[in-house]
DNA sequence: TTAGATTAGTTGTTTAACTAACTATATGCC
DNA sequence: GGCATATAGTTAGTTAAACAACTAATCTAA
């Protein structure tokens, strides 16, 4: 027996992702208030980055869940704004190892700070376990997609 | 004190929606295997016209929480594909309502379930009770950040 | 050693999102 | 009635996503 358990209404809202979309709608504004000249996108990169820089594109894409061509644009819009630098790999010329710029290193704290207080936001009044569930489910749901 | 749930890598996960890119992204997929010709988009603006048609464009922005440009050329779109029709409104002319066609009514049952396929298999063992928690933290987050 | 397959990254095209600036119609108030 | 304001929708410009087709470098196996 199918686990169906949407209504036709709830169906839409969990198909376009209405709570992330307006998590990074709003993300975005705050950047944009505090001056940040910085897409969510281009965050979503420096994010991984910031963790550990000399990554591979190819990397990116996975950490980022994005593809190829969508990896080398952000690439490219980072590099004009000069928040990161491709250097061709020794070992192995076809990889780009990319790496942040002092620039870049400017906003992490600004934007980790910003992003974990609108989480906190979001998440006011929700009690810790129920958001563990949450987080769960929708792990489950993208692995299941895979 | 903060309801700081969100370990670093989580939180690039909630923020940037990963379950539900791979939902979009999945169910398009399937429109295209299907052979529908229909992006996600458009299909999420029929969605809300085959509940009941006649509903403005501004009507449209709500419902599918997108600004009316987005809008504008989402429905330029559908009309050049011949799935809505705009007809001026005759108690204000600055209002367009949107009908479907024909043709876009024969697509609603298939893209209808396919995406109920989609979302079965998406939560394919998980139990209901955790579905609506992460359903309702979900909607709590929306409406935290209106 | 070299021909074929694989991998990393780029480019072109279409669709879409967001902002800002715009036109046209309608409303409200004096 | 007429002017300010609000509302519905469009247009322009930038950024981004998905897909297909491409180049260049590397690997593999006969």
């Amino acid at each position: 027996m199918p686990n169906n358990q949407f209504k036709k209404g709830e169906l839409y809202s969990f198909i376009t992702g209405k709570a992330s979309t307006a998590i990074a709608r709003n993300l975005q504004k705050r950047f944009n208030a505090a001056g940040l000249k910085i897409t969510i996108e281009q965050w979503s990169v420096l994010y991984h980055l910031w963790k550990e820089d000399g990554k591979s594109q190819q990397e990116l894409c996975s950490a980022t869940f994005r593809d190829k061509p969508s990896i080398t644009r952000l690439v490219d819009n980072l590099e004009k704004q000069q928040l990161v630098k491709r250097v061709p790999s020794e070992s192995d010329r076809r990889i780009n190892l990319i790496y942040v710029t002092r620039q870049a290193q400017k906003l992490q704290e600004e934007t980790m700070a910003l992003a974990e207080a609108l989480l906190n936001e979001a998440l006011e009044g929700v009690p810790p376990d129920r958001i563990d569930i949450c987080k769960e489910v929708l792990q489950i749901v993208y692995d299941n997609l895979r």
